[in-house]
DNA sequence: ACAGTATTTAATTATTAAATTAAATTCTAA
DNA sequence: TTAGAATTTAATTTAATAATTAAATACTGT
């Protein structure tokens, strides 16, 4: 692996290497939920929660879609879906 | 995924999540080698490697062999090589 | 315009991780 | 048995992360 792309990808793994945002990923697999979705789904705070998708968009894995004052989060990149895939696959 | 397996999971992400750890591995995909070929490949200190590696021995990603002074490491988990192998496949 | 809801931002504190340097181990070979 | 090489350990310093709380922003419906 190229060394620009060595950090290209341990950049991405870090954004997904803490217990609550791959469990935020793993619930954005199939469908888009909301903040408050979310923090219900993983007791926290909205804040935590926030913070933690705020990670995950500057890392370009989710993007969010405005609708009233619901925000709604999905997985972005398709590459990503397909890792947490095979992370499953492999150890679950 | 479940907590207990997202826990598992993201801690083995973390210890992968590092751009040296994440070259050492690439490195060791398809051999072993000591912690000075390491050193060499990676252009840092012996203590620097042996840390990393300790990191990622204590996760089970990694198992060394002694034969005289040298220490040859290899990876010790096959699911793990078929990770690094996934990303290379989608980000490379 | 106002009250209420959803979300973000900011500030603080605590925890953990990383790099560096030097000292300590462990083994070999003479 | 001692000098030298390979590796680890320990100690220190610096930096990055995480959680929490409170305040701020953005939008809705009345």
């Amino acid at each position: 692996m190229l060394e620009e792309k060595v950090e290209e990808v341990s950049a991405l793994l870090k954004s997904i290497a803490h217990p609550l945002r791959l469990k935020i990923l793993c619930l954005l697999q199939d469908r888009e939920l909301t903040v408050g979705e979310i923090r219900e789904a993983v007791q926290t705070t909205n804040a935590n929660v926030s913070q933690h998708l705020t990670i995950m968009r500057n890392q370009g894995i989710i993007v969010a879609r405005k609708d009233a004052n619901f925000i709604y989060n999905r997985i972005a990149d398709q590459r990503v879906d397909e890792l947490i895939n095979t992370m499953q696959d492999l150890f679950c």
